[in-house]
RNA sequence: GGCGGGGUAGCUCAGCGGUAGAGCAGGGGAUUCAUAAGCCCUUGGUCGCAGGUUCGAUUCCUGCCCUCGCUACCA
């Protein structure tokens, strides 16, 4: 099956803090997740570049806009890389094809009707742009916007193109009323539909003059701005945020490049942060419309990561650096204590201190400890051969994974991560108990001695284990994809995929109880997750 | 102001008519295969406040208090 998913793309003008990669972590996992189950997926991130404030920004240090957003976005590439992030494309909207992607959904929406000239006029900072009314502080007759105190805001008045988002109110009621709702969670979708029956305007979406920005391809007597070279009539002005931003999904799609159009359009799953669920579920798909092209299949808005109970943000200066959790932790251990960390639907509150608990339970000693407790013993009485599983029915590992493989696979389903893991680590904590139940140590004595019975019991009971910690490492691999490939080698499989989750049997059929037989002798265990001090350097949060 | 969520153990949350649960954190114990991990037991709650319905309410109703989200053009 074909599956195409996105995130948004992240503004390119610092370097990535936790909170703007853990959507991407979240959106890789399931990416993996859906490679590892045959389908063809293109998984798509990248960086938002053009702005006025980006140039503004570069100018102040001296560069030109573009070598300013390639070395921001070679910080984010870096970040990325060390967290195994996996994208199919990295798209920036400096792309070439992005600027061409843009250009024809402005056409589109022209040819439609759909765009028409119109003066936006409100306050402008001259360091970041028109602020809206609610963002301005008034200072007698003037007013300054609270993040350049000392800049008079200037009223400004440009003739712009707008949008007509107001001719798609009743398509966009009906669509999100949809059941099941096309955005989830369902209480956002519901913030939405009371949104769209406010009442919808339409909204800007060019700039006057030739800005770092996108050249919008119609003039005001709406002939192309475009020459027959390409080049530009600055004249035209520049494309403004949402025809330029949100056209990354279809760039990223092929559209309008491909000879087939879109390939990969409609996507299947957009995910994003709750700060632009507007222009993601409202706007987005009146524009998709407009140009005749689908609205996504499903748009998952996601929470915040909290400190001290207010989201992480570089302004607020409480955030957690991505590379110094990777140093810490590890990858794997990063990106695990990203998602279970955080409930995936809901804001969630992460400490520096919280990550290194999280960790050391539930890696380090639940889950590491289990594997390297289960393989010693198992390689100490069968050095030659790993013991095979008992049948599922006649084993409480066994009936319990036919339990926990659903949960895991329906929460994935779902873009539930929390709950996936979850089910999981809940598992976990029943291969503990049975170690300790069953004593395969007391069995391996009586063995030892030379009762047949009990060698039969501790091959059984061990081979159930050892089948236990396979499954959970192969279902918890879209988290933890290096240490799930090296669990399958310490247990003498085979890990049959690449490094982005490619290739190999399909999850579920890997993901049977009993499904692999072990070809090689185990392996000595080496910890898998470095249990870590508590008060091991705490970088905090900065 | 309007609309919609919440307020339950130190923390994060589940439960939603029969006087409360999980995980983590704290305390104790028995063990030893294991990353001094795991396992067992356990301390913590007038279930926001005040009324009402009911034989009985954390659970339903009303009022109030507090809190969070959305309430248009920031990337």
């Amino acid at each position: 099956m074909r599956y195409y998913l996105t995130t948004a793309i992240a503004y390119a003008n610092n370097k990535p803090g936790l909170h703007t990669l853990y959507e991407v972590i979240g959106a890789d996992a399931i990416a993996r997740w859906r490679r590892m189950s045959g389908d063809d997926v293109r998984f798509l991130t990248g960086t938002d570049e053009y702005s006025v404030n980006i140039a503004t920004r570069a100018a102040e240090e001296g560069m030109s806009p573009q070598d300013f957003v390639d070395a921001k976005v070679a910080l984010f590439q870096s970040s990325e890389a060390r967290l195994l992030i996996s994208p199919d494309r990295f798209i920036r909207t400096t792309d070439a094809d992005h600027l061409l992607a843009a250009q024809e959904m402005v056409r589109r929406s022209h040819a439609a009707g759909d765009i028409y000239l119109g003066s936006y006029e409100g306050w402008y900072c001259p360091n970041e742009g028109f602020r809206t009314e609610t963002d301005v502080e008034r200072v007698g007759d003037g007013a300054v916007c609270p993040n350049h105190p000392g800049v008079a805001l200037e009223w400004l008045k440009e003739q712009n193109w707008f949008f007509k988002l107001s001719a798609y109110q009743a398509r966009l009621e009906a669509w999100l009323s949809q059941d099941p709702s096309p955005v989830q969670p369902a209480y956002r979708r519901n913030e939405m539909l009371g949104f769209v029956r406010q009442g919808l305007e339409d909204f800007s979406i060019s700039r006057e003059g030739a800005g770092w920005g996108i050249p919008f391809p119609i003039r005001a007597d709406g002939t192309s701005a475009i020459a027959h070279d390409g080049t530009a009539d600055p004249s035209a002005g520049t494309i403004y945020v949402w025809y330029d931003a949100l056209i990354n999904y279809l760039t990223g799609a092929g559209f309008p490049v491909s000879p087939d159009g879109a390939p990969w359009w409609p996507a299947d799953l957009q995910i994003i942060g709750k700060d632009i669920n507007r222009f993601h579920s409202v706007f987005w798909p009146a524009m998709l419309w407009s140009a005749g092209l689908e609205a996504p299949k499903q748009i998952w808005v996601h929470g915040w990561l909290l400190s001290s109970g207010e989201r992480m943000s570089k302004s607020r200066g409480n955030f957690l650096d991505p590379d110094d959790a990777v140093a810490a932790l590890g990858a794997d251990g990063a990106r695990f204590v990203a998602l279970r960390e955080v409930p995936f639907d809901r804001d969630g509150e992460v400490s520096w201190d919280s990550i290194i608990r999280r960790y050391n339970s539930e890696l380090a000693n639940d889950f590491g400890n289990l594997v390297n407790r289960a393989v010693t013993m198992a390689q100490r009485s069968f050095p030659d051969t790993a013991p095979p599983p008992r049948a599922a029915a006649a084993s409480p590992l066994g009936t319990a994974w036919a339990a926990t493989r659903t949960r895991a696979s329906d929460a994935m389903g779902q873009v539930a991560l929390h709950e996936w893991l979850g089910a999981l680590w809940e598992l976990v904590g029943t291969a503990n108990r049975f170690v300790d139940s069953e004593k395969p140590w007391e069995l391996a004595k009586a063995a030892k001695d030379g009762d047949a019975a009990a060698r039969e019991q501790l091959s059984g009971v061990l081979g159930d284990l050892l089948e236990t910690c396979r499954l959970i490492s192969l279902y918890a691999a879209p988290a933890i994809p290096r240490v799930a490939a090296q669990v399958w080698e310490l247990l003498g499989h085979r890990w049959p995929y690449d490094e982005d989750g490619h290739g190999g049997p399909a999850l579920e059929k890997l993901g049977e109880w009993g499904a692999c037989v072990a070809d090689r002798p185990l392996s000595s265990p080496v910890p898998l997750f470095p249990r870590l001090e508590r008060d091991e350097q705490s970088p905090a949060t900065r």
